[in-house]
DNA sequence: CGATGTTTGTAACAGACGGTTCCCATTCTG
DNA sequence: CAGAATGGGAACCGTCTGTTACAAACATCG
């Protein structure tokens, strides 16, 4: 228990927790590993064997209590409490992460957002986040909240810049929706984003 | 070469693709494995062994040419072409999609924009698609234009329906850009984008 | 109450895959 | 020319995944 996860077993938690979430909000209120193995194309054994690893969380001849699962898995996970993100950039895209339950869903609170457009600062975007805040205040603001996940909604040609001030506040762990490549410390993690990509290798795949 | 790929080489062979894409648009002609490996964080011997499965495509002592291992990459992938999609929803997150280079910049043209909304018809959003169109003429365009792949920008409420109307009109590869899980035929791919939960994987990961 | 079907939990095994470590050939730099 | 950098290639090992099989627990139905 005490033993890091896989990132192998940690995806997988994690794509459960989707279906879970999904689930619930469907009102269901049991499930069977064949059926998340429907929504996730993951082996139902496999999903068996990766919950039954931590205790016995299933009823034979019924399956797993939605509700009961998901504090499960967000107990393994460690991801029960509340998460504060800051969020760069208030254009279409911005405004669309701000404005969707997503985040709100799973615990995770949208603390900042900031744009560097004078017209925008001020506005409220969102119904879950605060009004946006001035790019200049970037610093002083996510290191004051010890936010140490920043989300970058901005043109690629400013990410980089973005990224930096990020940084340099102490921030971890980046989810860049820009095209840009980032270059960070050793210690920071940059997941990005690229549906063209992925829909490339999702085409790879459809060719009989 | 006739074998098809696994999973695991097409993913990585994507990264890089993403990888070379950008550094072309940095002016970059040259790469070697270790640049590649610092940005995907894939091992540099891994890239290498990638790569040499299907030509000898670097020089020793030099690195890869950005520009000729994009094109074998391309041809690997077989994604050469020109390749056309539907984008369900003209809202906040459908104009980001609309307007957003990184289709373009990989071959992908999105040929239609549908949306129920009255007023958001006959609007042009983006740059490279035309003006967005009236969900009731979504069969007819997608089947006539031999469309396979459909995006759902559209709020989880409404994901269903949307979906079930590009599956009858021939759609087998979908992008969920809705929290809701979607039931589709088995010879179509559903791949559902979940930012939260992607950031609780992350942040897992990150606990020292 | 008993029979039957469903679902989980668990073990065992084979195959694939990824990371690592070598060593060598080639090219560039000074 | 000497040395550093880089790709090509082989071999090894541990881990993970998918699969199969089966027993135990539960539900349902008559």
């Amino acid at each position: 228990m005490a033993d890091r996860l896989t990132v192998g077993v940690a995806s997988r938690l994690s794509r459960y927790l989707q279906v879970l979430t999904q689930a619930k909000k469907m009102g269901k209120e049991r499930i069977s590993s064949q059926e998340i193995s429907d929504y996730t194309n993951i082996n139902a054994t496999q999903i068996r064997r990766d919950l039954s690893g931590f205790g016995k969380f299933g009823k034979r001849g019924v399956g797993y209590s939605v509700d009961s699962l998901l504090g499960e898995i967000r107990k393994i996970l460690r991801t029960q409490g509340q998460h504060n993100i800051a969020l760069v950039g208030a254009g279409r895209l911005g405004q669309a992460i701000a404005s969707s339950p997503i985040f709100a869903e799973h615990g995770i609170n949208i603390a900042a957002v900031f744009d560097r457009d004078p017209d925008m600062v001020g506005r409220q975007i969102g119904s879950n986040s605060g009004s946006v805040l001035d790019s200049k205040s970037l610093k002083d603001v996510v290191r004051d909240k010890n936010i140490i996940v920043g989300v970058i909604a901005v043109p690629a040609a400013s990410a980089q810049e973005a990224t930096d001030e990020l940084v340099d506040s102490g921030v971890k762990i980046i989810f860049n929706y820009s095209e840009a490549l980032l270059d960070v410390p050793h210690d920071v993690q940059v997941h990005t984003s690229n549906p063209a990509v992925e829909l490339l290798h999702a085409l790879y795949f459809h060719l009989a």
